[in-house]
DNA sequence: ACGTTACTTTCTAAAGC
DNA sequence: GCTTTAAAAAGTAACGT
């Protein structure tokens, strides 16, 4: 089996940050003495951020009735998430959409290539002009890709994270593309 | 006609005073780190061209300015970390590095991550060491690249390990608290780096 | 010299300063 | 640009014991 294959098969989506909004306006004030642990403090941020133990995930919620999920582990976890945040509203007496529109808006994703990375010797190969890699400020070599349109860290010790993506195949062909130009360069 | 002339006149006078206090302040913190003139003239050479591209905008000009120093200090050889630059900038150590980044990629400065290896002589001076603990110090260190030490390690940290341990073999010691103190690291992170190059290269120290 | 916590980098939406 | 949220990677730092 390839190493493209291997190490797609270690790929974990860690983060899922997804969008959506209820077709009405929230009167957060009310919200947050009415919700147990819900956070709101408008002279610090305009969301009231609300957490949910299973799955674990944090709702930021704003007057405008639009909310921002983050913290899933998966785009069911983002769903079943917004679903208690949207039980829980409508047990506070507010009407909610049970079904609006979500928008995955990023997916954070960690992977491991197999083998330790010379991270000076990749700068060289995929070009300075590429790459960010400045150590004394962050042990990670930054690589962005157009397509997918998402950005890479590789590490010294072969792991790696994708960030920017909005579906879990953006992850899977950024791995695949990595490996393929690692190789191509024989860095890996 | 008039007014047009009187505004090139304001904003040529605007750009000339910007320009001479980003050159003024470029001094002002060469002077303070005492860094040579052409280093100084390199950071000036940086910034005309940052402003050439109009990469000012949004931004400070003592922010541009730490940056170009920075730029200038790695581009001949003799780098500054983040920190010293910030000591001497009224700019954060993070405001400092996200303009740097800038200004690099736009500018197309293509700098090489900065090696541990250009920080020994001056580490190395800042302790009173000689040539020798420098020369094996850099030994350690090319042995250290050529093993896949470094990727992601702070450079100065594995500097001051390499340091550390030349001290030692060549009998001057310096204690890590000494060395720490010089590259602006912890002891911990000497310990870490030093423990490690000494079993990866077989080097064995006795204390 | 441990252990723990926390900060560095990347991404993304939200409303408002 | 900033503010807040979540998450991973690995290095470094700063606490306390």
């Amino acid at each position: 089996m390839s190493k493209a294959e291997e190490a797609k098969k270690t790929i974990t989506i860690e983060n899922v940050v997804a969008s959506t909004a209820i077709g009405q306006e929230i009167d957060l004030k009310s919200v947050t003495l009415a919700l147990e642990g819900a956070d709101y403090d408008p002279e610090q941020f305009p969301g009231l951020v609300y957490r949910t133990k299973d799955p674990k995930t944090a709702a930021l919620i704003f007057r405008s009735g639009k909310i921002v999920c983050t913290g899933a582990k998966s785009i069911e976890d983002v769903d079943r998430g917004l679903k208690k945040v949207f039980k829980k509203m409508d047990s506070v007496g507010i009407k909610v959409d049970q079904n609006p529109e979500i928008t995955v808006q990023n997916i954070v994703a960690s992977a491991d290539l197999g083998s330790v990375l010379n991270l000076n010797a990749i700068a060289i190969g995929l070009g300075l002009e590429n790459i960010e890699y400045e150590p004394e400020q962050f042990p990670g070599l930054v690589y962005r890709l157009d397509h997918p349109k998402v950005v890479v860290l590789l590490f010294g010790s072969g792991k790696l994270v994708v960030t920017g993506g909005k579906k879990p195949k953006d992850a899977e062909e950024a791995v695949d593309r990595i490996v393929k130009e690692l190789e191509g360069l024989a860095l890996l | 006609r008039l007014r047009k002339w009187q505004r090139r006149i304001r904003v040529s006078n605007a750009t000339e005073r910007n320009l001479a206090f980003a050159l003024s302040e470029l001094d002002r913190m060469a002077s303070a780190l005492g860094l040579p003139r052409n280093i100084r003239e390199t950071s000036a050479v940086v910034y005309r061209k940052a402003v050439t591209k109009n990469l000012i905008r949004g931004r400070s000009i003592e922010g541009v300015a730490a940056a170009a120093l920075y730029a200038a200090c790695r581009q001949n050889g003799v780098p500054r970390t983040l920190d010293e630059i910030a000591e001497v900038s009224r700019v954060s150590r993070k405001e400092i590095g996200r303009t740097y980044r800038f200004i690099s990629r736009e500018l197309g400065l293509k700098l090489m991550p900065t090696s541990p290896i250009d920080y020994v002589p001056r580490f190395c001076s800042g302790l009173s060491l000689k040539g020798e603990v420098q020369s094996r110090a850099v030994e350690i260190l090319r042995q250290a690249a050529e093993k896949e030490l470094t990727s992601g390690r702070g450079p100065t940290g594995v500097a001051a390990a390499a340091i550390y341990i030349s001290s030692i073999l060549c009998g001057e010691r310096r204690t890590q608290r000494e060395v720490a103190n010089v590259a602006g690291v912890t002891e911990v992170t000497i310990r870490n780096r030093y423990k490690e190059l000494a079993e990866e290269l077989d080097i064995e120290i006795i204390l």
